[in-house]
DNA sequence: CTTTAATCGAGACGGTACGTCCCGTCTTCAG
DNA sequence: CTGAAGACGGGACGTACCGTCTCGATTAAAG
């Protein structure tokens, strides 16, 4: 697991006492995605994911502030998986990213919880920069990456602007971040290897014309 | 507000009995609203919504089957509204469907409720369905709309094979509605015209050339 | 049944329309028996009863107030079974009256219901009237059959004041029908052939002729 | 109160956890009293109850499996204060007996409840052993230590067989109580001191002196 | 070796909302 | 006007979790 994982990253434990078990943090993350993919966000309930953990609940609320908090770290570790293989060109490093994107959303426990929490934090400030930290932010990497390979490559024209460049990668992030997502899971189709191809077309012979008269 | 939008769509009623009043069906959408936007999706209570509606609690239990069928419908009818006037060109059009849709995600009542809903319609297969017809479909409308009138403008060419149009238009229609839920909720920045002229101007650049290797 | 089933004897019907139905008087009473002895008195629901008769809840409530008025009504029409065969004596004619009440005591329907409405009677004094004249009076009226026939056969003097008779014989039928219910109900011990022998020679001879007897 | 009183008679309760609150308990009962006074047995709710008590519905469901159980032990605590004082003869201390027993009937918490569990317990075993236990056998209590006081003052021979003994014991409480509720309750009359000495002299005297002296 | 202090499990606590059941009334249509 | 059907506003039900709070029992570092 990530550094902070408790809402105040470390609260200034004066030594002394029993140590907090590690072995039960893990416990429940684990149970968190358990019982995530068995009965869904709506139902699941810190008791439950307790006793699935084999702990007990005080042990948890000790550690978490609420639902949310415990659904975002479990599922987080899940986003440090994620990686961008170079496959030589731009228009293979997006696809490879689409299918990414995708392989996370098809798993069960992702794809409830990451809407889940977002709908949550539209209303929970200190939840959205935690999302943003754990997960938004890990997505965010790959397409800086690719970019940056882009360019190397020679593919896209080195930024003059650092504002009007991150302007700009945010735009292709929410592009492409957001049609995955909206494929995924509200249109409910399957994002393959036809689609991600589809959609690296559209959006390749979108961005070289907006590259260049930018 | 749509004929059927009942969980069963009105089954088989045989008279005979006191006819469900109409009013109440008004009052419980208006009321579910209301509350959406003071106490916010997770805290909403299917009995406050039937206190504020000045119904029984029955009464909104025989019409809907939870919590999210109800705010389904209620949202939906907020969708209606969403018309595409005909701005002059497609560039128009797409920015004008853009700042409706993100005005639309800016009211409280559909900004939480959304995500929520699609959230629990991961592992509820009716609630799916029901999203799709009642929110999705609607607005897959206006870029359908948008489509023929630029082909009838001249901008887009004729599309010769009927399936492969309806692939294009999904295509296009996760991108556009992907990107803006994403900038709206996910990174939680503002819709605005600046972002809308820059996402259209990569949209169009792309469908262009799209449109020309199909 | 009895004349005076509706709480207002008949309320001033004035003709014209369709005659009520007599055949849903007698089905609703004997489904109320039968769900009564099924479900007991307080599950007993008046939507049950009228489902049972395969009648409509507002036949139910147009000709009794409640639950109570109904059972009593149901119940009552049990207690017209009641006589005192001429036994010979006055101790056989006892044992008969005792027989006779456990008899009726042991049936569940009565079972429950009797002591159920008896408590509702307790804060319902139209309800006790209404008890007192379709079932006590028509107990004592036993009682006092039994003494006019010890009078004539010379076993008891005859009465010489009017009040002091009738004391007397309230006293009487408390002591025989109270000590009935309470070893049916309360001890819930069988009111059988030894218990009526032995319950009437305590009654007529004394306690102190037991204790010499015994 | 005396212990042992919950459903489960402390169902081998292996520590840990909690304790559970003594002093909830005895708020309950009281609560359970007042409530019944106020509002009678008919409309007493276990939420009003634990309200009244200050304490959580789920406080209460953990003790008691439902309203019959619960109103049971209430009313037990009050056959607690029933004591027999010497009053010289047999005749005064069933009187005394009476009387005593009068007194309780006459409280509005016992007048109605009384009833209302019996007609319960005939459709409910457990229930008719909780009543048993917690009420009818504290007042048979008064019946045999009357009973042995008058073989110490002579009045009454000492007992040969021990079944006999018990099976009189049994009818006279039988005959007390029963004629007591009975003249309470469904006759709805006093029980004074003039219709206990009257009752009384029935009792020891028995029907025949009674005619010879009126 | 103790002490000391924070941990652990267990489970009761005061609450809130749930979804169901029944109440007694009202409204419709059919005879 | 009656009767079946069934929706209506209302209220209580008994259950499930909430997040907090005692408990006695570990457990390890500091004295």
């Amino acid at each position: 697991m990530v550094a902070g994982m408790q809402s105040p990253p470390t609260p200034a434990h004066r030594p002394g006492g029993r140590p907090r078990s590690a072995a039960a943090d893990a416990a429940i993350l684990e149970a968190t995605r358990q019982v995530l993919v068995e009965i869904g966000w709506s139902k699941l309930t810190l008791g439950a994911v307790a006793t699935r953990a084999g702990v007990a609940k005080t042990t948890l609320y000790r550690r978490w502030a609420g639902k949310s908090e415990l659904v975002v770290d479990a599922v987080a570790e899940l986003f440090d998986e994620l990686e961008l293989p170079d496959r030589g060109s731009l228009a293979a490093d997006i696809e490879g990213v689409v299918l990414q994107f995708a392989l996370l959303l098809g798993r069960p426990e992702t794809k409830t919880a990451l809407m889940a929490v977002v709908a949550e934090s539209t209303t929970d400030e200190p939840l959205r920069h935690r999302i943003r930290a754990s997960i938004v932010d890990r997505q965010k990497r790959l397409v800086l990456a690719g970019r940056e390979r882009a360019q190397a490559r020679g593919e896209l024209p080195a930024e003059p602007d650092g504002v009007a460049a991150a302007r700009t990668a945010d735009l292709i992030f929410d592009v492409i971040a957001g049609a995955v997502v909206h494929r995924a899971l509200v249109s409910a189709e399957p994002v393959d290897e036809e689609w991600a191809r589809r959609f690296t077309l559209l959006l390749l012979d979108g961005l070289a014309a907006a590259a260049a008269t930018q």
